[in-house]
DNA sequence: TCACCTCTGGATAGATCGATCCAGTCCCAC
DNA sequence: GTGGGACTGGATCGATCTATCCAGAGGTGA
């Protein structure tokens, strides 16, 4: 087995989206990759800290992947920004509203407690921020209208994760979304018309 | 001392805030407020899930009306909306972002994890809700327009917080009042001139 | 004064936490 | 085949977790 670090970071990423970092234990990690002690102390000399710090980043690319790979399967900027919000609300819908931002909850444990784990999240959101970024500007946008479009959208993704896992009801993403996508269209010069109905019921 | 329950509850609210529902223990929770075990136990016989219960709803209305007496200060709706994220952001740096949301980060551990804790934060989150759609339909505003408006201003500051605390940078704060402002304008029907610069620079 | 109830004080139980330890297994290079 | 590094298996440690327990303090009403 090659890839018991692997199934390690795979399980702990998995754990900590659904129970945070406190709310995980080694053991439960462990279990799930089905992997000993002494494995994750090998991969991972700095014990959990470091495991966390690994399962953060990686799930963090690997949630920027999909939002970009959905984005690139829509026409044009508005109707990405319609799908990835509609994907979104699709997933914690098929999820019973587990599976939402990857890193939001450990993010928020951590962001006073331990500074390494702080920085993971950082790297991640700034990253996120910055590939936001990117796309915007290609669209035209000027570069720090781009960075802040991007910085809007994740916000308003970010908050109706918050507000929808723990009222169990889409509705905020929804409300959400057509935010972002009226932002999105002040941000792109685009005429005021409304793409979607700026306000759908609750779910 | 007739107040313990209250120092227990006000207690649990500040750690809980600062660290989430399983990284604060109760030793902490009665060591901060000077209670011993059986105190806790007396006042909540559910332990400390009814303990955390309590604080949520409790430090949940609290930061409601806090909100709601920056909010009457200003002259009007927009002004109203700009005071919120303002003094959000003077909260996060004057206390090196460790005082944000109450209860966000407990709502996202326990969403999946503790139906009881789950309802607590639910609770909470519909009342600022409530509140936010009656000062908003207060301001002529259509029900559902309102509600929607209340749950993107909330879902903005929420997102914000999550960025501002992980990056440790009230840029996130500044850019989502921002667009919190344009919602605002644009629900009201106002002129589409922006009360503020759309680009922040970071801090 | 005495009985009673609310609340406090702190020891302790039983489980679980993260981490360490070392013997053993596997695989590759030589 | 044989030596050696990479990796696994699992017991075990001390600390900490939540919760229970009961004796006693303090105030109140009869």
């Amino acid at each position: 087995m090659r890839d018991t670090r692997q199934r390690l970071v795979q399980a702990s990423a998995s754990l900590l989206q659904r129970q945070g970092l406190t709310g995980t234990g080694i053991k439960q990690i462990l279990a799930e990759a089905g992997a000993p002690y002494s494995s994750l102390y090998h991969h991972f000399p700095g014990g959990k800290d470091e495991l966390a710090a690994a399962a953060i980043r990686v799930s963090g690319s690997q949630y920027q992947e999909m939002v970009e790979a959905v984005w690139e399967q829509a026409p044009d900027a508005i109707s990405s920004v319609a799908a990835v919000f509609d994907g979104a609300a699709q997933a914690l819908e098929s999820t019973d509203f587990a599976v939402a931002c990857p890193i939001a909850t450990v993010a928020l444990e951590v962001a006073g407690t331990n500074e390494r784990l702080r920085l993971a999240t950082a790297e991640v959101f700034e990253a996120w921020i910055a590939a936001g970024a990117a796309r915007f500007e290609s669209e035209g946008i000027a570069t720090e209208d781009a960075r802040s479009l991007a910085i809007t959208l994740i916000a308003l993704l970010e908050g109706a994760f918050i507000l929808s896992q723990s009222l169990k009801d889409i509705e905020a993403v929804h409300v959400a979304g057509a935010t972002a996508i009226a932002a999105a269209q002040e941000a792109l010069g685009a005429p005021t018309g409304h793409g979607r109905d700026p306000t759908p019921r609750r779910s």
